[in-house]
DNA sequence: TAGGTGATCTTG
DNA sequence: AAGATCACCTAT
């Protein structure tokens, strides 16, 4: 049966550990009329302490990253580059301003609506595999920043965790500027997954 | 690999 | 009010 995910589930005060149990899960959107989900296969977290890479990093709150602030279960929907909304899920409790970014999905249900809000530009490989495609698949935008994840428009659909074998711990992507921060190996991939948004080559063999 | 892109935040 | 800064994408 299908079932979703609890409300304390992403109350959990550990963004990491998070981001690595979405992996497997299923994101729907029912939006437009039209029903449209994947698995997700690419996930990052971002934490509001002690993470330059967080839009919250140790406080900082601009009317844009308000709803990290609020409680887990959230949407954080924001504009990228002017142009890609990006899709979060706000976690942790209130004042903790911690999300985990949604970087790939494997399609699943409806692939041809998602082709066609692509523009019907791209092969299945291509159609999510990256933060900004996946929303423009699942018809996401930033009118959708703010809502509940257990509400009819967007959902996360529980489902077998992925063994800890199968999961690939790596830097996370486009956040050269933190510093430090930048090192910390906080995106996670599923093994050998064709849909994940990129693969870093590892050839550097002595 | 390079360049477009415009919302968002800072005044670098 | 304007310039810098981007959690990216697409085409060469």
């Amino acid at each position: 049966m299908k079932k979703l995910l609890n409300p304390e589930y992403y109350l959990q005060n550990n963004v990491v550990s998070i981001a690595q149990s979405l992996l497997g899960k299923c994101l729907h959107t029912f939006i437009d009329g039209k029903h449209t989900a994947g698995i997700i296969v690419e996930t990052e977290a971002y934490r509001g302490f002690n993470d330059a890479a967080c839009h919250a990093n140790n406080g900082k709150r601009t009317p844009r990253n308000e709803i990290m602030y609020g409680i887990g279960g959230f949407a954080y929907v924001y504009i990228c580059y002017g142009i890609h909304p990006l899709f979060n899920v706000v976690t942790n409790g209130l004042n903790h301003a911690d999300a985990v970014l949604i970087r790939a999905i494997e399609p699943t249900i409806n692939v041809e609506i998602m082709q066609l809000r692509r523009g019907n530009n791209t092969t299945v490989k291509q159609l999510t595999a990256g933060p900004g495609k996946l929303t423009q698949a699942l018809g996401i935008n930033k009118t959708h920043n703010g809502i509940c994840l257990e509400g009819d428009k967007i959902w996360i659909e529980d489902a077998d965790v992925i063994p800890f074998k199968k999961i690939i711990t790596e830097v996370r992507v486009g956040v050269n500027g933190a510093g430090k921060d930048a090192l910390k190996p906080w995106r996670f991939f599923i093994k050998d997954n064709k849909f994940v948004s990129k693969t870093v080559q590892k050839n550097k063999s002595v």
